[in-house]
DNA sequence: TCTCTATTCAACCAACCGGTTAATCAACCG
DNA sequence: CGGTTGATTAACCGGTTGGTTGAATAGAGA
């Protein structure tokens, strides 16, 4: 699978999202990751591993923790792939698209 | 299942995003847009209900014809959402972070 | 060493997903 | 009307997902 779907199938669960805002706070170990969640360890350790996959976080090792690091690159990567839809919801976009038109055609009409 | 996992369940999979690619150029019919695909037409009409539910795509009507027309408001918040992180991959960010740290901590030392 | 804590691995299960084929619906056209 | 075209619905299938429980691993500390 490709590294954009992993991403975006990673993010779509809320739990895992939930996760990524913890972590923006800083790191965490699983145990505190997992406790606002009404689910057990074993299935916020899965999140995890698929956050991991995904390459939304790294985990690094201290003694037996496993503390987890937000990555941010991918969240980088999701946001300029929507970017280029941009035009289609903003209405400045759209002003300046008319203007970059201006500007190519206005030229061309005084060559003539 | 809220709105934006939709939004990202629905953007999971390459052949939607190719779907969505393909309506920035214009609407389209559910047989124009089955046609680059190597699957058959009753998929592609699954994956269209997909993108509708999740707010990605509406459909008109055209006699016997289903046009699809791109609806970017979805995309918006997805990079509106990401955005949130932002400060997590731009260093101009950081720097930006850092200068309102200054103006924060500033005038309070001043006020001594 | 034995024990406790933190975490992962394994096996299982119900539900969902992406695909298929076959049947059905909807609208035009002769 | 009957036939054709465009599209959706229904039933099915294998693989994946998100959860469970129970066992196993790794390291700290008495």
């Amino acid at each position: 699978m490709d590294r954009l779907s992993l991403v975006f199938a990673a993010l779509a669960d809320p739990t895992r999202r939930a996760i990524l805002a913890r972590l923006a706070d800083g790191e965490a170990t699983v145990n505190q990751l997992a406790e606002p969640f009404p689910i057990s360890l074993q299935a916020v350790s899965k999140h995890l591993k698929v956050l991991e996959q995904a390459g939304l976080i790294t985990r690094g090792r201290d003694a037996q923790w496993r503390p987890c690091r937000l990555e941010a690159a991918p969240l980088r990567d999701i946001s300029a792939w929507a970017e280029q839809y941009r035009r289609f919801w903003d209405e400045r976009y759209d002003r300046l698209d008319d203007y970059l038109r201006t500007l190519q055609t206005g030229p061309t009409a005084e060559e003539k």
